[in-house]
DNA sequence: CCCTGATTCGC
DNA sequence: GCGAATCAGG
């Protein structure tokens, strides 16, 4: 892969917007992140204000503007920095935070039972896998939805509603959202399901 | 351990 | 110019 303009331009963008040289790298594809900054680098587009960088000197910038009283500034972007651009899309089947229920008469609190995500009730699914997400889901992590990462399992596990509830947070698999046992109840692959009436 | 960006340096 | 290896911090 090479820096076409195009692969530029998006660099750019995303570089811009605050993403990480790893999120870019797996956008663009064929790179890895270290072939990222150092594009970042070599376009001048370093410092940003935003996550970890690292040996940060409070910005020795201080040019002396001695012979420049700077002509009238043109439309050179001065690297705008106000937001400390969110997470693009946590990833994560997180149920909905229900509304702060408006009527006070409301002992409910929660909606209606549905958002209950995947929870395959045992059904179609293997009884072997079943079994496994029994054994896994006591061994989970309980991660918070924001403790999650890309290698972590996002299983929901529990009420939303209730303080019962945590993500499992194991090991996921490569390119998976889930763990093992979980992309075991998740992805059932449709020829299994076919005549699993057996 | 996971992650982040920064630098170096052979190609 | 490129990016893997390495470094350094969180």
């Amino acid at each position: 892969m090479s820096w076409t303009d195009e692969r530029v331009e998006t660099l750019k963008k995303m570089w811009a917007e605050g993403q990480s040289a790893s999120q870019i790298a797996k956008e663009l594809g064929g790179v890895t992140r270290n072939a990222v900054i150092g594009k970042v680098h070599r376009l001048g587009l370093s410092n940003r204000t935003a996550g970890s960088g690292k040996t940060e000197e409070a910005a020795p910038e201080k040019p002396e503007q001695t012979a420049k009283p700077a002509p009238a500034a043109k439309a050179e972007a001065p690297r705008p920095r106000p937001e400390p651009a969110p997470e693009p899309r946590p990833a994560a089947p997180a149920a909905a935070a229900p509304s702060p229920a408006p009527s006070p008469a409301r002992k409910q609190v929660v909606p209606a039972g549905q958002p209950l995500p995947p929870q395959p009730s045992a059904n179609e699914i293997s009884p072997e896998a079943l079994a496994k997400v029994g054994e896994v889901e006591k061994k989970a992590r309980k991660l918070t939805l924001m403790e999650l990462t890309e290698r972590t399992c996002k299983w929901p596990i529990g009420d939303p509603a209730t303080e019962e509830f945590w993500f499992c947070g194991l090991p996921a698999q490569q390119g998976k959202p889930y763990c093992e046992a979980h992309v075991g109840v998740a992805f059932q692959p449709m020829s299994a399901r076919r005549d699993r009436r057996r």
